[in-house]
DNA sequence: TAACATTATGTTAGCGCTAACATCGTCAAT
DNA sequence: ATTGACGATGTTAGCGCTAACATAATGTTA
């Protein structure tokens, strides 16, 4: 209400002397009601309403040596995928004492590199980045972190502390292997900001369509841009005026797959009949569109929530079931590449 | 990778002492090396480095009463407009000394409050919560404190602190207002979620049709569902069951009018000449759907960067030009509204 | 050379909170 | 009564850092 000039804002100090009691005893009242007896819990509840305080959590985690802070890491607030594992994140832990200290490296391993150092100076409870990629100070900072750190989204063999994710190799090759069973020939890939599991998708993908005698580096596409829709519809018309042949597409993500969906429809070509199109990640838009695309289904918020148990269970003192969780994928066919095959 | 008992984290008195001077000094030497000379500075990076030390944040918060984080509460991540404006955010803080701690109150006013009294108890340097729509205790706590606080994504004309957005009535309004001119005779509403900001864009659009003689109370289907474009798909279809005379309608967002526009695309009718579409935000993939989607276009980005500007100028001392900023929006006409007016 | 800036470093005293221990009353079991 | 157990509250001493003021070491001016 009232703002005390100079002296700043209400400390424990304040409540406890309107209260009449000692500083410990509004801790702990505010941390642990049950340990108070019922009429100074009364006093000091007024006292803090009158005063208007809220602890400071900076003083709090100084003296208890414990943050409660999860630090998270990801490339991009705007794609989807991301958003989604962090929704679950934020379900797992935000109602709880845990606070989630966000943090956008842009796809940009320094910045990465830049944000650990600054999270880590919070003493966070936890850390989760996303991917395999670090770099080797960052992966050094992290594996002294002293605390649970888990890498999200992604597969490997290595890992910092912990991991889940899938395999965007295999997930690539699920594709390309799709696309082939369904007997197109021609099959491209679009690829937009070519991120490393976006490589790794690539190359899945090309082991794929090379063990089915398909190969072609001429259908292959990539650009460095960021993925859009737009870019989807962009990119098919590049890559079909390059080679007007071209039976079907792969694209590193949905964005890119509706994209290129509505560029074949403009161009007056019908899916799947003359274009096949599949995507990755099968966001719910895909299930809707018209016709249905198929994609690689992955378990985004999944991830969030075994990240989120992992961590829990490390805190809670027990070791975690496994140390790394391959969550896996799974091929949604739909009416994108379900044509009936052709010779 | 673990360590427990015994030493803990090396802090800024083991640097002084392997470098062999006192921590006023190492603590100048990392938050401004000018002050210190090259000799010093050298033995105290090397020390820095050797003992892996990292900063305590929270302790120097406390003794700098300056905590260098901006506290963001959006109602929702997955949500790309939110999304847009918090890069903007990253973008203008992130690479400074500032920290942003994002909250998730998934459109719970109580929620809300709870992330606003959490986030106080850092003592942020700003605050920045989406909409308008506060409890009256939330208001309470931000009007005190002591930070700039802006309010972003919506218009109004009391104001916590400050406040950019844009007015969602009117948007709501052009939409409709839009939809009458081009001649449509029955048209409807279809509206997910509807939080605030989604009732006031309804409360336009009822305004304009109404105005325009073409209200009716039956064409407006609304859920509290969130909004998904297979939720598009599938409303459009109850609202024509219903009412299988609709001849156009406004979506309380893009996701929902992609939905439309794939609902009607199964039905086998044609976008605009029979039923016209028009969505709300105008993302990115409104202009590459076939047919392209006319939508009302928002700054979200826009938005974020002004909010950055705003802050820093009164952290500055500034004061900022004005506390109230509407950025406002503009129908973007496309072909899912282009038929020949009809009589 | 005295008198005084200027720069580089150190000393002291907290910031606001909580862990750990100390104290005090109360009550049940001797 | 005596003992001890227990729950409620208080006292003390920091957590790791930095503001503010000292002090030392050097340069500058007349």
């Amino acid at each position: 209400m009232r703002k005390r000039k100079g002296a700043g804002r209400p400390t424990i100090a304040d409540v406890a002397n309107k209260a009449g009691v000692s500083t410990i005893t509004v801790s702990r009242a505010l941390r642990d009601p049950a340990k108070v007896s019922d009429h100074l819990r009364r006093k000091i509840n007024n006292a803090v309403r009158k005063l208007n305080y809220v602890p400071h959590s900076h003083a709090s985690a100084l003296a208890s040596r414990r943050s409660n802070i999860i630090g998270v890491i990801v490339p991009s607030l705007t794609n989807n995928v991301f958003a989604e594992s962090l929704r679950a994140i934020y379900d797992g832990f935000g109602q709880g004492a845990f606070q989630i200290q966000l943090g956008n490296s842009r796809y940009v391993a320094d910045e990465e590199e830049r944000l650990v150092r600054a999270f880590l100076g919070q003493r966070p409870s936890a850390m989760i980045v996303a991917g395999t990629d670090q770099t080797d100070v960052t992966r050094d900072l992290l594996e002294n972190a002293e605390c649970p750190v888990v890498q999200i989204m992604d597969m490997g063999d290595d890992p910092i502390d912990m991991m889940v994710g899938f395999s965007h190799f295999e997930g690539g090759r699920a594709a390309g292997r799709h696309l082939v069973q369904q007997g197109y020939k021609r099959i491209g890939f679009l690829g937009a900001r070519m991120d490393p599991r976006s490589h790794r998708r690539l190359a899945g993908f090309k082991e794929a369509v090379q063990s089915g005698g398909r190969y072609d580096p001429d259908l292959i596409m990539t650009t460095t841009v960021s993925s859009s829709v737009s870019l989807g519809a962009e990119l098919i018309g590049q890559l079909r005026k390059r080679r007007p042949d071209l039976d079907a597409v792969f694209c590193n993500n949905d964005d890119m797959a509706l994209g290129a969906l509505f560029g074949c429809q403009k161009a007056g070509l019908s899916i799947p009949e003359d274009i096949g199109i599949i995507g990755f990640n099968d966001l719910e838009m895909m299930a809707a569109a018209h016709p249905s695309l198929t994609s690689i289904r992955t378990d985004r918020y999944g991830i969030g929530t075994h990240t989120v148990e992992m961590i829990r269970s490390v805190l809670d003192g027990k070791m975690p079931d496994q140390k790394i969780v391959d969550l896996g994928f799974e091929l949604q066919v739909r009416q994108s590449t379900s044509r009936t095959a052709k010779a």
